[in-house]
This record gives structure tokens, sequence and C-alpha cells, in this order.
DNA sequence: ATTACATGTAATCGATATTGTTACAGGTAA
DNA sequence: TTACCTGTAACAATATCGATTACATGTAAT
């Protein structure tokens, strides 16, 4: 099990688009450097568009970040590229029996359990802005 | 995309164990109560065992726990059960352009970062032990 | 030794999600 | 009108999950 790679192509699109940020940064651009097909990357610049990061218009080419680099994080990446659904990071197995003690308490256990690692996990996620990822590579720019 | 029931599983495997210590906890028995089938059970004890869970034998009846209960973390149960690997809770696409200064870093500079979230997330994990499930369990119990 | 019953394990199936691909509708500007 | 872009739907290939069936193997009681 794996959390979808549409998380890292939204965070390499959003990155490209800065970099390209004096240039045209169209869906073809953006596959090429990413190695997909541009009808991937545009259903998720619809996405990012959706969630208010990206400016783009049908028929003009090229997209434009909405917003701030320090004001996008990876989790406004996250929820935007709809990788994992709120208290859905881990599945819970259905209809345990209830005439079981822990058959009709499992789920109310362990469920606020997830719900805290998960939210754990965003909050790494809540704490890295796209500047910080546009600066990492720059710098590994500069040193190569 | 969600991460495999069978840690839940696993979970409510290794509380009704102890829940039932004074009896036969059969796979049979688990999987009534989980309401699953007995071979996929019996999978899931295969794998607790390995990792030193539970103590079950070939022929005979009935599962054991192999360790203390406040020896037993979450996140030993998570690793047991082998539904997210190390540093693979988040999918990175492959083969980004490496002749544009974005596809060439991306990997590198997402790597560490969700590193980190899946740590902060299997750290969670790491602080709450089985005692702490089977007290829930009972104290719910008692209430009701 | 035979019988009954347990675990161990492989093969298979249906359902679902992901990624890539093709095709085309619709918008924009030269 | 033409050229090119975004938006979006349909479809295939692949992978994983969970359930199911079947059977080999091990144990213990008769």
């Amino acid at each position: 099990m794996s959390i979808s790679s549409r998380f890292a192509v939204g965070i390499h699109i959003l990155t490209l688009i800065e970099f390209n940020k004096e240039g045209v940064t169209s869906s073809e651009f953006l596959a090429s450097s990413v190695n997909t097909n541009p009808a991937v990357i545009r259903k998720l610049m619809g996405m990012l568009k959706k969630a208010g990061l990206i400016e783009v218009h049908p028929g003009i080419a090229g997209a434009k970040l909405a917003k701030e680099l320090s004001d996008i994080t990876l989790f406004d990446v996250y929820k935007a590229v709809n990788v994992v659904q709120e208290k859905e990071l881990f599945s819970i197995h259905e209809s345990p029996h209830p005439d079981c003690p822990v058959g009709r308490n499992i789920q109310n256990t362990i469920e606020p359990l997830f719900a805290a690692a998960q939210f754990a996990m965003e909050k790494v996620l809540r704490n890295v802005t796209l500047e910080d990822v546009v600066k990492d590579i720059a710098t590994k720019e500069n040193i190569c």
C-alpha cells in the first residue's frame, strides 16, 4: 500500500510552475518534466485549480500559482489531490461480531488511535511549504 | 487509498486472544468475532507468529500471546502485518526528466519530507500498547 | 492406526484504485 | 478559419485487497 503519487506529482507541478514563472507552463511542458501524459497533468491541474492553488484557463496556455509560495503547504497539496480522506488513512474491518466484547468495541477503541496517527503525519505536511521545497532544489542546483 | 485493514484485524486478533486467555482461541473463533474467513485469520496469525507476537502450533488449536500486553505496541503489529514498507507510505513518481532542474532534484528533495511524515505517524503507533487497547475496551464494557 | 480437527498455504475470483492512453468537446487568439 | 490550449470522459493494463475454496500437514484421542 502506498499513497498515490498524485501527491508527489502535484508538488512537482507547483514547483515547476515557480521555476518557470517567466515562461509558459503548459500541461505538455509539465508532462515532459514529470515524465507522464499531458492528460494526467491536466487532471491534476484541475484539482489544484479547484483547491485555489493555481490559476489556469481553458484555451489559454500555461498555469500560474494563485498564492504565495510560502502560503502553500504540502498539506494543501495533499488535500487538493485527494489522496487520503479524513480519518481514512487506516481502514478498519467492518461488521465485527456484536456479541463479542472485543468485536463490539474494537472500532470505537481503534478509531481515535488511528486518527491521532494520521493527524501526526499530516501535521508534518502542514509545517512544510512549497517555498521550502523550491529553496532546497535551488540550493542543490547551485552546488552541483 | 487506505492502509490495509490487516492492521486493524491484527489488533483485533491479539486483543481477543487476551480477552479469551482462559479459553482456546482458534482461527474459527477469531474469524467469527472479526467477521471474516478463518483462512484470512490464519494468514494473519502466521504473520503475527513470525513477528514473535503470538505462539501457535500446527495441529494444536488456539493461539497465545508470546509477550506481555504492555510489551506489544501498535507499531509492532503494524510491522508484523506488513501494511506499509519503510519509507514507502508515500509513492514518488519515477523517472522525472533529468534535463529539468526540478525533474532531477524533486525526488531527493521530497523523500526526506515524506519519510519525516511517515515517521511521525509511526511514532504515535509506537506509543500505544495493546494493554492500552485492552484496558479501553474493558472500561467500555463495564460502563455499558 | 484411524479418526477428528486444527494450522499452514496456495490458487483463484471479484472489487477497487491507480496510471497511462486516446479521443474529443470547448475556449482563445492570431 | 486555423492552430493550439484546457477540460473531461472512456478504456485498458496493472496491482492490491479481502474472501473463498481446497488441500497438505500436524496433533491427540480413541
